[in-house]
RNA sequence: CGGGGCGUAGCGCAGUCUGGUAGCGCGCUUCGUUCGGGUCGAAGAGGUCGUGGGUUCAAAUCCCGCCGCCCCGACCA
């Protein structure tokens, strides 16, 4: 159970992530190194992620399915820059019933190459196409550093596949599953995001093109939260996909990759949490009110849980997440942190004087103390509640979108980006550098190219580090 | 993989230097009290001191080996 302070995110932010995670109660630690325990309030909060893309991935007209957690070895190897990408981080079994395998089974790290293989047989004509499948899985990289949802051994995640006839379908599938990503992020996890592309050093082992949604969290540090892939040919050369197109002619089809992970979990935590725990927008909140009653006597609780009862259903046939805390140890105002910490948008607390008034006070997790707190008539509590969810869940996204415009700064020269990276932030500029420059900028400063965005200011400008004439600006940023 | 730190009750720690029958805070259980912002009190439960060996009359404590975890650096959703 969440209790007692945390280390405020002004002192030490990593310190204060990592107790926050524990405290709201969303994960616990495991046994196996660098695997993490999701706890169910957690995996409410993942159930809800899940919830509002697999919405979105079905209405863009995929299908979810299902592939195996082990892949034959030399899979992997069929594509040069998979394997090169990947190969340090696998797990692979050797020994299996007692004996040794004649080929060992890599645990999959993403799952391109066995998908792959069966699109080679599922795939005979352009009739087949475009074919959009989806998977939500569990993947294994063998991390040496990791942090609870940010980067474990072990994560969910989903991962779509898909296979098209031309290069523009392929590259216009890239981009609607980015726009689906940022068009959760924003809407649903109200974490404002920037639409962009990868430079070639920073994208995915294998692909043509990356495209990432890259966001800021309260450290300004940045944490690349979804991203799609355009795979050009390179996997249908490589597991000899071939199609029969409308003139009889044999083709390679073109592929796409794209995922989101529980990553996203820890993205929420800190693009909203504050010193006082987690602060979950409305729409991915596993409780979205949670009702504290209030009594002395037996008298009292009677009639007042009467009241919480009947509002409580009230709300609930609404189809609002409502909980009623009935602890019997614990005071309201230990209630009442306690439910900050796990980041409830909205408590109700209902005590003798509402039963008496026909009110109720409901107060806001995304305003502090008595300035969120407001009592009304219990009489349209439903579009009360209504109003407030919508309202947070806007203000949260506000707020979030006020912290990233103010640490975006526009920087000429390099020893600008060196400053602005050092006071914390974001450096926007002209580039055109090299992926060795890149390279050099971040053993001096810690900060890579996020992305090269999609919104750009057009005309040209003098690269920050070279000097050369460059049509495009990129963003650097230190990241997660 | 390199550098540093740590393994003692569910959690956080003291005890180790100087060997002598294991302690504190929080949490947990029961009872009472309190309840509109982290109530208070009483009585309890709970530990092969990471692990294997060695020294000793006696080891959490000294010696040797092993295992694990955390932090800091090079790689990553």
């Amino acid at each position: 159970m969440a209790q007692q302070a945390v280390t405020p995110q002004s002192v030490d932010f990593s310190k204060w992530y990592n107790e926050i995670v524990y405290k709201a109660d969303l994960c616990d630690q495991s046994p196996v190194r660098g695997c993490l325990i999701i706890k169910p309030y957690g995996y409410e909060l993942w159930e809800a992620i899940k919830g509002g893309l697999d919405r979105r991935f079905k209405a863009t007209g995929h299908q979810n399915a299902y592939f195996p957690l082990f892949i034959p070895e030399s899979f992997l190897k069929r594509e040069a820059e998979h394997v090169e990408g990947f190969s340090p981080e696998l797990a692979v079994v050797t020994i299996a019933g007692g004996k040794e395998l004649e080929e060992p089974l890599v645990v999959r790290p993403t799952s391109e190459t066995i998908i792959m293989d069966s699109f080679k047989n599922w795939i005979q004509s352009y009739r087949d196409l475009p074919l959009l499948i989806n998977q939500w899985a569990n993947v294994v990289r063998w991390e040496l550093r990791t942090r609870p949802f940010l980067r474990t051994t072990e994560f969910l995640w989903q991962e779509g596949h898909t296979a098209h006839a031309t290069a523009e379908e392929a590259e216009a599938e890239t981009m609607q599953m980015l726009e689906v990503y940022a068009d959760f992020a924003v809407n649903d996890a109200a974490i404002p995001v920037i639409r962009g592309r990868k430079t070639d050093r920073e994208k995915f082992a294998g692909a043509m093109h990356t495209y990432t949604i890259e966001a800021m969290m309260r450290d300004k540090k940045a944490l690349q939260s979804g991203t799609s892939h355009n795979l050009g040919q390179n996997f249908a050369k490589a597991f000899d996909i071939k199609f029969l197109d409308q003139n009889n002619e044999s083709q390679y089809p073109w592929t796409t990759s794209w995922g989101l992970s529980t990553r996203m979990v820890g993205a929420i935590v800190m693009t909203h949490g504050d010193d006082k725990g987690l602060r979950l927008p409305p729409k991915v909140a596993p409780i979205q009110v949670v009702i504290v009653p209030i009594f002395k006597t037996d008298d009292e609780r009677s009639v007042v849980m009467e009241t919480v009862d009947r509002l409580s259903k009230e709300l609930s046939n609404a189809a609002i997440r409502v909980h009623v805390d009935r602890r019997e140890g614990q005071s309201p105002g230990f209630k009442f942190n306690d439910w900050e910490m796990r980041g409830v948008p909205v408590r109700m607390e209902i005590g003798p004087k509402d039963v008496q008034n026909g009110s109720a006070a409901l107060a806001r997790r995304d305003m502090p103390g008595k300035e969120g707190k407001q009592f009304v008539p219990q009489a349209g509590i439903v579009a009360a509640v209504q109003d407030l969810l919508v309202d947070i869940q806007a203000n949260l996204l506000k707020q979030a979108e006020t912290l990233r415009e103010e640490n975006i700064h526009d920087v000429k020269r390099y020893d600008e980006l060196k400053d602005v990276i050092e006071k914390g932030g974001w450096a926007r500029g002209w580039w055109a550098g090299t992926g060795d420059d890149e390279g050099r900028i971040k053993e001096e400063t810690g900060a890579t190219i996020r992305c090269i965005p999609f919104a750009q200011p057009g005309g040209k400008g003098a690269c920050l580090l070279t000097g050369k004439e460059s049509a495009q600006v990129v963003l650097f940023a230190k990241a997660y």
